[in-house]
DNA sequence: AATCTCGCCGCTTTCGGACGCGACAGTGGA
DNA sequence: TCCACTGTCGCGTCCGAAAGCGGCGAGATT
């Protein structure tokens, strides 16, 4: 699909992920270049003029936008906060499976209710789904590749219990541990 | 209209401001005691109980809820602040009419956008339209009870030029600052 | 002939949209 | 009984659009 006007446009009105990074919009009553998906309101079309790169925007004598920062790499701009805060999240939950939810969001700097809703905006799951799923992939792992019993498996996944385990087990995967194992 | 439990719930559940301070809820399984008009979400009704003074609440064991304060007088809690903020903003363009709002906002300790978020949920008014207000009915004193020419009613009501007097005037009443003049 | 009014017009301000992120209370699940 | 999760707000940031502002004059009034 060619990036003529309207399309440009349309993916700026939509503020179209798929877009970020593809091309820069000018808008002339401000002076001021953005990303198309920057959350401020969609400027007027007949004052939008688009670039492909930053560089050109800039030469054409447009000042980057403070909120998508269109100058920087893509993930340093606080627009970007969110998709980075729900990464990191992923990251940490992935290295530690028994972290409790406050002291998480205490690490990644930001308040628990904050962090949910960035998961929830990001990943569409609440924090102790993605830790569950974390979990969860991680005893696949130890069940196909390992013959460790059950109960060291749930504990080295992550689990306090083998009573939960085999819960969270039988809700994400639809069958118990011993299961999965036996099919190979 | 009696204050028995139905019609309580009522006030509470739609945060009816005619309530407050006429009645206090107790929430069972919180132990948190709050007035009508607190913002947190409804609790549910069979863990509501209601008394009329703060001080029988306290009695019952509850602890005063934090946002909604129960336990000072009125327009002492952070829910209150709008409210205040609305009231303190309208005093001072009162006094001072050519005030730049966001001088105004701060003075009054909050940003702009907020200001105009208190003003349009309190009055309905943006800061100009109050400001606008306040002028035209300084001016309209002015007009009916002095016969300063309308060149000085318009510095001294606070506009800073003829031309916007006149526009504004006929704006807000409908008609040129002569026509009330001349009307008496 | 003063004094008023009001259209035109470039320049500022103001206004609202869309988010970020915090606080606190209430509910429900393990 | 905790802990996690959500509802409901407060208040800040930045941006684009819209409105306000105030000269300049030319008619209109008195």
């Amino acid at each position: 699909m060619a990036l003529d006007f309207d399309n440009c446009y349309r993916a700026l009105a939509a503020r179209d992920r798929n877009f970020d990074g593809r091309f820069f919009v000018g808008v002339k009553s401000t002076r001021i270049y953005c990303r198309p998906i920057c959350p401020a309101r969609t400027p007027r079309r007949d004052r939008c003029s688009f670039y492909a790169t930053a560089t050109e925007a800039e030469a054409a004598g447009f000042v980057p936008c403070l909120r998508c920062r269109p100058e920087l790499a893509p993930g340093n701009a606080s627009v970007d906060a969110k998709a980075q805060l729900a990464k990191r999240a992923a990251v940490m939950l992935e290295k530690n499976a028994g972290l409790r939810i406050e002291t998480l969001a205490a690490r990644l700097g930001v308040t628990a209710r904050h962090l949910r809703r960035a998961l929830r905006d990001e990943l569409g799951l609440t924090p102790t789904q993605l830790r569950q799923r974390s979990r969860i992939a991680k005893a696949k792992q130890l069940l196909q590749k390992t013959k460790l019993p059950l109960t060291r498996i749930a504990y080295d996944s992550g689990f306090a219990s083998l009573r939960r385990f085999n819960a969270v087990f039988r809700q994400l995967e639809g069958r118990a541990p011993s299961a999965l194992r036996k099919a190979r």
